[in-house]
RNA sequence: GGAGUCAGCUGGGCAAUUGCUGUUUGUUUUCUUUGUAAGCCGUUUUAUGGCUAUCGAGGUGGCAGAUGGAGGAAAGUCCGGGCUCCGCAGAGCAGGGUGCCAGGUAACGCCUGGGAAAUGUGAAUUUACGGCUAGUGCAGCAGAAAAUAUACCGCCUAACAUUACAAUUUUUCGGAAUUGGUUGGGUAAGGGUGAAAAGGUGCGGUAAGAGCGCACCGCGCAUCUGGUAACAGUUUGUGGCAGUGUAAACCCCACUCGGAGCAAGGCCAAAUAGGAAUCCUUUUUUGCUGCUCGCAAUGGAUUCGGGUAGGCCGCUAGACACCUGUGGUGACGCAGGUUGCAGAUGAAUAAUUGUCCUCGACAGAACCCGGCUUAUAGGCUGACUCACUUC
RNA sequence: GCCCCGGUGGCACAGCUGGAUAGCGCGGCCCCCUCCUAAGGGGCAGGUCAGUGGUUCGAAUCCACUCCGGGGCA
């Protein structure tokens, strides 16, 4: 896990990317406060997009707060998400969550998705 | 020390690790370019053209170092301005805003100083505080009467009727007087009400009363004094005193406001389309808020169908902040100096751990400023007031 | 970021400009009609008029601020 940087080529940069992953999502995981989407991509890296609705979280300040905890999230653990396009939704009450509650959700998140990656790659090669 | 008023400041600190972003330096990758000088090719030679490599310049990406990186409200979007476009930002009407006076300011509905009123023992605080004696409108219920003053009861008086009846007084026991009735006149002192009832108190006056007269108080008008003014006054005179409230009712007066907003606006690139139907027409339609003028553009409107929503500029150094001096009661102005200065764009300023303390509230820039309003844990500083205690 | 609208019984709305009764429809409950139900008829309940403060004698209405909800703008 020596790489952990989060530059430019690691993020959905237009709303055609975001687009691209809300039309062909292959893969959905989701708890009560948080829905991933992701679709395979040609990038070297995965890259993350983040949707965080004023109507779910109403202050400023706890949506941004989300979204540093995702990317951090995302950046330390990305090596797990290969050749995956991501799309995080935040669900209603997201902003009630303590740092660390958050954190570990998202951890849960990532590996449910690594095992689905891996369950349809092992199907596709049959 | 207690209770309180006002003004100002602050808005967790330190360390380690891992990250994001602006600027800058170095290095590297690749691209472009003209210049320099060299070589090769083409040409009989010159002029010139092409290719290769070096140096220089510029752009893009990576790496490394240095350095900067949310707020007092960044919020609400309630006002004001800059900036951009609408040819100029124009004229008139309509409409909006402000509203004691003076000053400050780029401007303001903001701020400062002053006046008045209200609240508080006080320090102080609050005030949409021009005009209903320019006009119009409105004021339910209750009450005699609700803005024209009126006249229901009452009070007074005159005339009529009558001792039939009732009450009271008196009596020489025969009766007599007064009041109660009706009509006319005078009056507005008193009258359950109501948010509000047409100056107040006292004396005189009167048939009863009344600013009817007088004194004091209040009020209006004029004048004088002080003040730039609002306004103030135990200046002087005058008016018997007329008109309750409502202008966050229409309105009048004074001042003021052109419209839209950085998704303004400009540039580059790519893609698609240069359509179809219906209707209206030659001065129609559109834009400049509404109307008229004026100006500009141009066939126009509706429906159907199709396409784009990438990059760059605008974009942050400015009516900036701080310090010193100086003018001013002050807001603020002037002069000099200093170091400081976020600029993202699917959107940065953080996460984790350790540690300290008083255990950390409200809360996140999106073109930029000046205000207002709203949210806010705690801590610090200064000035002042009140009551008590101690010296 | 900027610019606009709206908030009234359970639901959808009127009343607001122009101040003094809070109303209509659907829905709910009760009664009548019917063998029973539906339809029809009659009656009843149900409202902090989004909140706070102000103006006024009096505010759903006028004014200010706040809180919600919705829409538009390259």
């Amino acid at each position: 896990m020596a790489d952990t940087a989060f530059s430019r080529s690691c993020r959905l940069l237009t709303a055609s990317d975001y687009k691209n992953v809300f039309d062909k999502s292959q893969l959905k995981v989701s708890n009560r406060y948080f829905l991933v989407l992701a679709t395979t991509n040609s990038s070297p890296t995965p890259r993350i997009g983040l949707v965080i609705a004023k109507k779910n979280v109403g202050k400023a300040v706890h949506r941004n707060r989300i979204k540093r905890l995702i990317r951090q999230s995302f950046r330390t653990q990305k090596s797990v998400l290969d050749k995956l396009d991501l799309v995080v939704l935040a669900r209603k009450d997201a902003d009630k969550l303590e740092n660390q509650a958050i954190a570990s959700l998202l951890t849960q998140l990532w590996q449910d998705l690594a095992k689905k990656l891996a369950r349809i790659s092992s199907s596709v090669n049959q």
